[in-house]
DNA sequence: AACTTTTTCGCAAACGTTTGCGGAAAGATT
DNA sequence: AATCTTTCCGCAAACGTTTGCGAAAAAGTT
């Protein structure tokens, strides 16, 4: 539009104020009936439609929140996003999404953008390898409101949601234990991620209290090494009759290929359990046991967080999102 | 932060003028490299950001892209959101995401949330069942670039960028002909979908052309029907040796269950055919055979037609992506 | 010494909106 | 007829930045 309509392009047609325009579009009782007809008549005429950057550099902060992931290409991130984008959407908020791409400097660069952007609140999750902590301190001196979940920073005071990491990880152990497994191999993610610090800790903590006797391999998928690769180790035999635990949606589908490679057929060779948010489990045959992680339910827990933040209670908190077994038959 | 820095803060602790700040911070030929020293280094100290407010409101549009998806929830969307967003951080933009859900009120709303923002442009990939041109005609009026993608309006002129939906059909019956089958099962997407329509008739063209006496039968799953309920009008034996052609991953994720759950094995049993962006059909055992429409090299395209249209390109064109077949084994 | 050129900087307007304050006109109360 | 309310509206400043223009000071040229 050459031309869009303003305030001011409105109150010279209609020979009134620029204050009164603007009073007459927002319903203000200052402005008499006759009035607001004429003013709100032509502005739909004109199509007029408020200009955000000058009411943004009034109120000084957006209508706009900032999700920071490592990878958008997750499940587990997606729906979380959904949730929260859905969330938002109701108080007329939208979400602008950024990723990190585990990349510290392209953490701090995406913070910076919040900052510019003066958005109204960050939900991040953070990389795998740093605690980006002095960026983290920034955003709290420009008063922009951070919620972190799914991978948090293990110090520090921060508001964060996540995932009962521990309980997942107990969940997985009692399960597995129910099912006569003596020694099983669990393959999991980074070891600098809260995540599986947190599960793992959940695994080792209920073991060593219920069932002592019970060992487990620990293999750790870090930087880029393939699940597939790491399992070469393992030869058919030493894997019949065992017990794979998937910390993750993304670790199940470096597993899935090399059981199909190798041929081992669910049940009957080996048995699985995972960690996922669910979609994926279900589409295998047997579908595959899982604890659910729900990224859905996250994210609304999240937003939930996020308005009691914007509503003042300032307050830092921390909270868990329970978790919940679905038996499939791959054990 | 109670008191961001601002050019007028800097200003005064140097008493110079706003004007040799600004310029000073962008390193303008008009002001000393001493004065430049000063500034930036009281800059640095006060930490100071600039305002994209007020810049903005000068510049009358911002660094954001909008990218607007039906569901984000989908390998395809994701992994072209993916891309776009790469794209865009590398020439300073970022991105908004917006969900329209195929509901036309939603998109509509969007829309008007990208003008409100000023958004650089967008990129959207248009509902299922409505072609809101009204809405689209506006954001020309309002000179916000839109580039379609993926779901693109079949009427209209309009810069598209898409898979070789016909390419993609055709390419699909030469491999479903070449494998002898005479009769086949396609299951379809919403049939008032560009997608739709474009790859039914690759089909319907290649086998008129080259196979006259091949048929198939069409499913549509539609408005949220499941492809299981569509498929389960046919009993096994009928299923027995025949070949189903699924459309897309979001019908392969119904098709799979379904031949989970009736105990049908591939390829003995029946084969499997499906266009998908690759992800999930290599996590199946036996791999299921696929037509790759490719996500982040769309993204990559529609991004390039924006930078385009953004350096004065504005001349309307449509773009197609080829399509490459990668064979599993089932089929 | 008188001039031109270059360097360096400030003034002020503009972008579009919101809002406190004050004022005129109309109506209501003595 | 004088005073007080109420209703309706405009003025002007503010948000933070950019930029054309002009001007003072410094440097260079005769």
């Amino acid at each position: 539009m050459r031309n869009p309509a303003t305030l001011k392009k409105i109150s010279d047609h209609l020979s009134v104020s620029i204050s009164t325009v603007s009073r007459a579009l927002k319903d203000h009782q200052d402005v008499s009936p006759e009035t607001k007809r004429r003013v709100k008549e032509l502005a739909e005429m004109l199509d007029y439609e408020p200009n955000s950057f000058a009411i943004n550099l009034r109120k000084k902060h957006s209508d706009l929140f900032a999700v920071i992931v490592p990878e958008i290409s997750s499940y587990f991130y997606h729906s979380f996003i959904e949730a929260v984008e859905e969330e938002a959407r109701l108080k007329g908020f939208s979400i602008m999404i950024l990723q990190s791409r585990n990349n510290p400097e392209l953490e701090s660069n995406n913070l910076r953008l919040c900052r510019y952007n003066h958005v109204a609140g960050v939900f991040i999750a953070v990389n795998n390898s740093s605690e980006n902590h002095p960026a983290f301190k920034k955003m709290e001196d420009w008063d922009i409101p951070m919620v972190f979940f799914d991978k948090v920073p293990a110090e520090g005071n921060f508001n964060k949601v996540c995932m009962a990491d521990e309980q997942a990880g107990a969940l997985s152990a009692e399960k597995i234990v129910q099912k006569g497994h003596q020694h099983f191999i669990a393959v999991m993610g980074s070891p600098s991620m809260s995540i599986t610090i947190g599960r793992e800790n959940g695994i080792r903590t209920y073991l060593s209290k219920y069932a002592p006797g019970v060992t487990f391999d620990c293999l750790y998928v870090d930087h880029g090494e393939k699940v597939e690769t790491l399992l070469d180790r393992y030869s058919n035999s030493e894997l019949q009759g065992k017990l794979l635990f998937s910390m993750s949606d993304e670790i199940l589908c470096g597993i899935i290929p090399f059981l199909n490679q190798r041929g081992l057929k669910l049940p009957a060779d080996i048995s699985l359990l995972t960690i996922s948010n669910g979609f994926l489990p279900r589409l295998f045959s047997p579908q595959v046991c899982y604890i659910e992680t729900n990224g859905n339910k996250l994210g609304k827990m999240a937003f939930n967080r996020m308005s009691e933040i914007l509503d003042g209670k300032k307050v830092v908190c921390e909270r868990l999102l329970d978790c919940e077994y679905f038996s499939g038959g791959s054990m």
